[in-house]
DNA sequence: CAGCAATTTGACTAACTAGTCAACAACGTC
DNA sequence: GACGTTGTTGACTAGTTAGTCAAATTGCTG
């Protein structure tokens, strides 16, 4: 098997920061090349589009954190737990990608899908198989919490529908108005949200039921 | 006074049309003149750039929806009854727009907000603006209502900024999944995160406590 | 080392982009 | 009916865009 390079992903890498950072349209294939110290040609040796990118991207981009959801929501976790760690985790996320860049950045999916989904089929049906997934992790936590009593969540598929809303609508805030307070209160307004008692209880000092 | 044309409007409001139903980035100022039936002289004539018409035809925009709004937020109506009826409202004119162009749209503000939130300065202060006001009135509402114990909500502002959150996703969500679901959840969900009892109960049958 | 497939290069095109400008037309007013 | 303001025109520029391509280079394998 002749030689087989990291371009590929290189070209990947660079797009999903560039198009996080600023927006789809705005993010020219010039100024992923450049970023990925990559050639024209090197771009359509690997993609036949932009839009081909920026599928393969964001799908790249999910299975790698994907590991790390699998790890956070795992089962052995109480399904509470699964949710606190995973608002805790996507907030340090945040404030990673604000100290880089200076500027709350929200979901990258959500603004991707927000901006193509009325125009490049391709993109939109890859940001809702993500989206799919990502409120499946949900519903399963959500499912557990209510089967042990934790919360009442009668219809676990409903509530994950709306705690996704809430917390993708938590995201695009927090980029809008570039001002992660909507994110300090994510979780505690997310388990308001399914309904949790004794909230500002430490974790560790809270019982199942 | 020399003759006063409707040409800013027509390129306000094709500007908000094309923007909505594509993006911002992907809507040229010749495909906005086109729609308006003006030349590339009058666009220049009355704006200064692509990024000034936006704002403007944000402003203008918000300006007219909140005639609407103001009405629908009347102190006069029952606290929650306002937001069912905004609810039910912003409704029918996903439905309504999704007639129109085959596609559920989803909020303009936050779609061009989310798009130009890192690289328009301009742009992204009127839609921030925008969302304040939309915030107070919901933050109204919800203190109305707690005032006269229809919810139990003893911080208004936070709770407000819950619901726009929520509401905000829900309609991001339908953007991005072109499909109507989450909308027809919109009320019944914002009344459970409000913490509202009697679900599905007619409004005109509800006692206040 | 010969051969071959994978990779890399950079100049090239054709279309589109935002924005300019000087001339021209319409209207109200004096 | 002359004048000044406002509105309208469309050809123009200069830069950027996505995408092409033929030729060159690399590293593995037999």
């Amino acid at each position: 098997m002749p030689r087989r390079s990291d371009m590929e992903e290189r070209l990947m890498n660079a797009a999903m920061i560039l198009i996080w950072t600023n927006s789809y349209g705005s993010t020219s294939v010039d100024a992923i090349c450049e970023k990925a110290h990559a050639k024209k040609g090197s771009f359509y040796h690997f993609f036949e589009s932009k839009s081909e990118l920026a599928v393969k991207a964001l799908e790249a981009d999910w299975r790698q954190k994907k590991v790390r959801m699998d790890e956070i929501f795992s089962p052995t976790v109480p399904p509470l737990d699964r949710l606190r760690r995973y608002f805790r985790h996507v907030c340090q996320g945040q404030t990673k990608a604000y100290g880089e860049c200076g500027a709350v950045l929200g979901c990258p999916y959500c603004a991707i899908g927000c901006e193509t989904g009325t125009q490049d089929r391709a993109i939109s049906k890859q940001v809702r198989k993500i989206f799919n997934e990502n409120e499946r992790y949900f519903e399963s936590a959500i499912r557990d919490a209510d089967a042990e009593g934790m919360i009442s969540a009668p219809n676990a598929k409903d509530k994950a529908g709306m705690l996704v809303a809430y917390f993708q609508g938590c995201l695009t805030k927090a980029r809008i108005e570039n001002d992660a307070r909507p994110l300090k209160n994510l979780l505690a307004g997310a388990m308001e949200l399914l309904g949790v008692q004794r909230k500002g209880v430490p974790e560790s000092k809270q019982r199942s039921r």
